[in-house]
DNA sequence: TGGACTGACCGTAACGGTTCAGAACCACTA
DNA sequence: TAGTGGTTCTGAACCGTTACGGTCAGTCCA
């Protein structure tokens, strides 16, 4: 038995006999030819099995994927079970599907550096979610020749980005601990290096950060209490690299071990502050009572609690990265967006334990 | 100034005064060619801001594209809020990752039939989950010369599948209500078909339902009873088209208003149980010692409030469509996998509540 | 009757690679 | 000296399509 090629735009034209143009344009372009031939065309299609043009030839021609890459560094499973990360895909989503894109998820093994993923993918632009500034596979990105938008970080000259201010919003978290009187305080924040550092963080390290969002929440911290007379280096910053609710425990667990004075957490994520939650239930302790704890991000599980933080809007920020990427964002403005948070006063923050504390300091 | 062309293959061969197969070598078999001259080629791609080989071209020459594609006829957002859906993604990218492939999401605008989107991406292989079986777009996927697995539904003869047992899954829950004495049962169900119907059901539509699973899942409960001796065409059934927990709650709500009598609501997802309950408690009933309520799937939230469920791998769904596509799977064996499922007696299904209801029924 | 216009179709040249079968060269062996 | 084998590089074919600038016959109108 004969195994029949699978047709081609060209072996269909030779069976009409007719130009390849011709039936290209069948498909693409239905007022250049007849309906009468049009229809001769489909149907012979049909007949052969034609599935219509090949979208990888197409996509060489016209130099069009129709796809936007999508490049997460982390464990991929991060991505899916952090619900910021969670509400950035589905806004990204969103604005690739107004657009008509596809979303490629580019395969990341976090383990080796393959960097050649990054080459393979057949997209028209990138959107980079939330990976540190030394990442190889970012430089990959870079070089390939099709726009880029970073989304939180890193920041990278020339390239578009859409983030908010972390830095601003969490001094003013801070401001308001200060307010309540809080001067000793511990810091729980995620990752700063791909290296793994599992325990204080001291402030060569948080400077030295490749992950600009958690340097500029640090930052921001440190503005806050530096002004409020609070010596930085001798705030105590843990640092996890999972970025989980057993993470948050285990640091604030460290924290408290350490300096059991300690009135107030801030935690630089909810999924922290969530696990630090637990920590303090565990140990007795009542929050905010005898402990305030706030976080950062604004997700859905904390705001069910009454966690007291900064709300970002994950979801437009995902629109925004998708639509900065697409072209759809007036071209005149700056390719930088900056984003709104608001400061959620919730139930998890309050005046420190005692009167002395309070006033006089630790 | 001179805009300067992007380097390609050939140019950066013209400008080292090679052929254009040695630089392809450079980058795909360093073993064909004197690493001096390799160092060259490489250097001088740098150089010219050569980004190595185009995607599109190399797919086409090779015929890879080294991506999966996934359909699936909800937004693309819908991957992403619901949690089953969102756990079959988590294990399908997990597999893609393995096999280093990337995974690539169709956009499917579930207003227009726009099955455009589907001949443009450039893959190896399709995933669909959870479609219709007269949907349009799986037609277009099945029209594509390449490999394909569906995810739970639709059965499509000849085709690969992964997906579970869920008629005889949701038999065993019924059988276990049957067991603490129901027999006066409503049932909340998502949609049926692709026309929106956001009312009771018929039998004739629960039989002619265009998706896979609620059929199943309504014809295993449908079993359970009938073998109880309570006619099924008197079960009433309620649908919606939208899956949200605001759908569960307003289907229950439903179901109460037209027959109070009511002493289990059987859901056919656990996102729909969880709304269900939520009317439930607005309403003022305990439960379970007024209503019980069931749900399908055994997502986190359900499992956190101790939801009575039936337990399916969402994550190992997702990883077996992908092995079975990527060929990981040994070949002589059948390509149909069902999972197996784990009934979960949670904390919302009790015996109805009074004693005439219990021992001589409704 | 001739010129402009229109609709329908076609030929050619890319698009940017990969691949395979050699060619050229060299060192080594018999 | 001729043959052998290995390394390194080349030439040409091919992947399947679309963009561009035509051609050609027919129609319309003055």
């Amino acid at each position: 038995m004969h195994v029949r090629r699978p047709a081609t735009l060209a072996s269909l034209a030779a069976e009409l006999g007719v130009s390849r143009t011709t039936v290209s344009n069948a498909y693409n372009r239905p007022d250049q030819l007849s309906p009468e031939l049009r229809r001769r065309v489909l149907e012979t299609a049909r007949r052969l099995g034609y599935p219509g043009p090949d979208p990888v030839a197409r996509s060489l021609r016209t130099r069009k994927a129709g796809a936007v890459g999508l490049l997460l560094t982390e464990n991929l499973s991060y991505a899916f079970r952090d619900p910021a990360a969670l509400g950035f895909l589905e806004g990204l989503a969103l604005a690739c599907e107004d657009a008509g894109q596809g979303l490629h998820l580019v395969p990341v093994n976090p383990e080796r550096e393959d960097v050649a993923a990054v080459h393979r993918a057949g997209v028209d632009g990138f959107v980079v979610y939330s990976v540190p500034d030394d990442d190889p596979h970012l430089a990959a990105v870079l070089s390939r020749p099709v726009p880029t938008v970073v989304a939180d970080q890193p920041i990278v000259d020339g390239v578009d980005r859409v983030g908010i201010d972390d830095r601003g919003a969490i001094t003013a978290l801070a401001q308001r601990l200060i307010a309540l009187g809080h001067r000793r305080v511990g810091v729980v924040c995620m990752r700063l290096a791909r290296d793994r550092n599992d325990g204080f963080a001291p402030v060569e390290r948080q400077h030295a950060a490749h992950f600009h969002v958690q340097r500029a929440r640090l930052a921001g911290i440190a503005d806050a209490f530096t002004i409020a007379g609070v010596e930085w280096s001798r705030v105590p910053v843990v640092e996890r690299f999972d970025h989980s609710t057993a993470s948050g425990a285990s640091a604030a667990a460290q924290l408290l071990d350490s300096d059991p004075q300690v009135t107030a957490l801030v935690c630089t994520s909810d999924i922290l502050a969530l696990g630090a939650l637990a920590e303090a239930k565990r140990r007795g302790l009542r929050v905010p009572q005898d402990l305030t704890i706030t976080g950062f991000d604004g997700i859905p599980d904390g705001e069910r609690i009454g966690l007291t933080t900064v709300r970002q809007p994950v979801l437009e920020k995902g629109k925004a990265a998708g639509k900065l990427l697409l072209g759809t964002v007036d071209p005149t403005r700056p390719r930088e967006i900056t984003l709104e948070t608001e400061l959620v006063t919730g139930a998890t923050a309050a005046p420190p334990r005692t009167a002395e504390e309070r006033w006089f300091g630790p």
